[in-house]
DNA sequence: TCTCTTTAGTCCATAATCTGTACATAATCC
DNA sequence: GGATTATGTACAGATTATGGACTAAAGAGA
């Protein structure tokens, strides 16, 4: 539905210097000339923009750069990570995570600090957060970076600011205010970790669901690089989809739910972790093996559920299914082969993501990355 | 992701005569002062943008009418269905429909012709709707009408202008060029009919699943008032949604998905018609009885998937569960709030569609006057 | 090496649009 | 009937983008 505010003067550059900003994110380092061409906006109007955004540190001028044969060489404005960053932030089950990321992308730095979080106390655990925050930022504003917002990542459902739910935490209904005086933004981990694999993900595409394979099991689905959260936020409960009607109870009350048969509990059974699995699997082990395969199947039916429903444009599995996905691909995609069948050309690709463990975090700070290319002048005061 | 081109003076007025004409059709009729109150112009301005507006024959103004207590009255400026009106179309098995609605969301006209479009010819057909157009423009600029674009619902998924798959009708890959050279649209049915709830169903609600029961089953997202399409288009898929993994097989290839337990010739059997079979049910026959519950449960179990999914606002059950719905109320609803459990507040709320068989249709016109809405000054070229 | 051509980026007068204040209008209140 | 209050319009002023002229910087060709 279309915003309601009426467009000024003022909101009209504003969402020019949006637009050149935008088009340099997506399409790569311009001279003010081609910027020109790719907005349709003049030249003169392009350079003054570029102007403003040089002025708030967010564009850098390259050296001259030859962009024809002949004529007078440009020089390119592309992103800078010099002057402005922002701040991704986690709680998960037994850490607390952050790091700062760069416009340019890069992550500056990182923090993680081991903590049992299960059936914590959030205000405790906030707090601790709070402590973290503050060192972090004051040593990335002691090395010349403005951070303008900060996202938070938790292992749960969220509305609005409001964490609904979060089993591994033991959390209900936590009203989460920001640990600094920053724009602040809480989401849940799998649409951040999507934006994760968005933001930092080497197979770069703008439509996919990412899957993430934790304790519990949640998607993020990007449609046209913005990540789809539903009527309130709750979108996404990948774990949940009945793979079986009449299969074995699950904690959130139903049954035969893909936590079930492919949550890490059911994977790990009594092992330990992911990686002494995965040692297993490597060894051969029947059962292992055969467990894999289970999840694998299940993983297949919930997805050819979720295709159905979102037609998302590929899938990445994520979190534990990626060390794992060596044994998971082969039944998954299968599943997913067989059950689509001829309703759509061909099933979407399935993919392995590579950012790893960090996909949340940095998917936070990549959020507040997004807002802040989406809305400069309005973060930035321009 | 942000719109790419730069914003230009006309630009901006065109948005602002959205923003004016949006406000006016989602907060209703105001006079200048309080739409520029809400649209957070002058009223200068708007009187400016509304002027052009009476111009063009979209608003009207109505008589006096009392603001406040005291005070000049200001004139309320409505929608207005005098000049401008849409052109809604469906292609279905066994008819072709064409309806004529105007700004006011008033019908205008309607015309359905019975056909037999099971495994037919697409080019006789589309020349057969093109007859049915021309007939009911002509009509339609007879009264004085100007339609300012065509939208048509077909029965299969829909890519762009391309209609990929429509099983019953037994086409595949048809190109669908408009049947004039008005503005055109193709879409799923059950998006068209999602739209046609959200536009002419009496439970006005801007977030909604709208699931059409059919010889197949589709749903429709409403999030915010715009219909959720996914990567392709080929979101909403319901009827494919896996509902027990190793059930009977489907004619897309899967096995036990909801169609097969809930579509139209699952519930009927042998029966002829909907008709009769609530004739049945009305009498109280045990096996009518009971093959609306194996339905419900089933509807129960792929609308526990959808919602993890997606996220709806509510669920409108339409089609040909509307006049089924006193006897899959029960099971439906007790399916959903079993299964989903803690995992949200409150499941959402369950309705029935009554708008009826004419829910695509309507949908169909409901989304040109969207789009008309939307960008008045292209349409309309102010 | 000098000039021509080509492209990048800036300057400045002009145009489009919105703002804000002042004002005419129209009703109620007392 | 005058005071009050709110609607809607007029007009000067502010903001921003445009478009053509101009400067800058490089290669091509003589």
């Amino acid at each position: 539905m279309a915003a309601s505010r009426g467009v000024r003067h003022d909101s009209m550059r504003a969402r020019n210097l949006a637009v050149v900003l935008g088009t340099i994110h997506r399409s790569g380092p311009h001279t003010r000339a081609a910027l020109a061409e790719l907005t349709g906006l003049t030249k003169t109007t392009v350079s003054s923009l570029v102007g403003d955004l040089l002025e708030a540190g967010v564009v850098a001028e390259s050296d001259a750069v030859r962009a024809g044969e002949r004529g007078r060489p440009g020089k390119a404005v592309s992103l800078s990570g010099r002057r402005v960053a922002t701040l991704g932030l986690e709680i998960n089950i037994d850490y607390l995570a952050a790091c700062v990321v760069d416009l340019s992308r890069t992550v500056r730095m990182r923090r993680t600090r081991p903590a049992d979080n299960r059936n914590s106390d959030p205000a405790a655990t906030l707090e601790e957060l709070r402590g973290l925050v503050k060192e972090i930022t004051a040593e990335a504003e002691r090395t010349g970076l403005r951070i303008t917002g900060a996202a938070l990542a938790v292992p749960g459902t969220v509305e609005g600011d409001l964490l609904r739910s979060a089993p591994h935490l033991g959390w209900r209904d936590v009203r989460v205010e920001g640990p600094t005086d920053l724009p602040f933004a809480i989401d849940n981990e799998a649409n951040l970790a999507a934006l994760g694999e968005l933001w930092f993900g080497s197979r770069a595409a703008v439509d996919f669901l990412y899957v993430s394979g934790e304790i519990g099991i949640g998607a993020g689905l990007v449609v046209g690089g913005t990540v789809f959260r539903g009527t309130l936020g709750l979108a996404g409960e990948l774990g949940h989809v009945v793979v079986r009607p009449d299969g074995p109870g699950c904690r959130c009350g139903g049954r035969g739910c893909l936590e079930v048969y492919a949550g890490q509990d059911a994977l790990l059974g009594t092992l330990p972790t992911v990686a002494s699995l995965v040692s297993l699997l490597e060894s051969g082990d029947r059962r292992a093996l055969a467990a894999c395969r289970r999840a694998g199947h299940a993983l297949g039916v919930a997805l050819t559920s979720a295709v159905h429903l979102l037609d998302p444009g590929r899938i990445v599995l994520g979190g534990i299914y990626a060390p794992l996905y060596r044994w998971l691909e082969e039944p998954v995609a299968a599943g997913l082969g067989d059950r689509l069948g001829q309703m759509r050309g061909t099933p979407p690709t399935l993919l392995v993501s590579e950012i790893g463990p960090d996909a949340a975090v940095l998917g936070a700070a990549g959020l507040v990355i997004q807002r802040l290319i989406a809305e400069p002048a309005g973060v930035l005061g321009l």
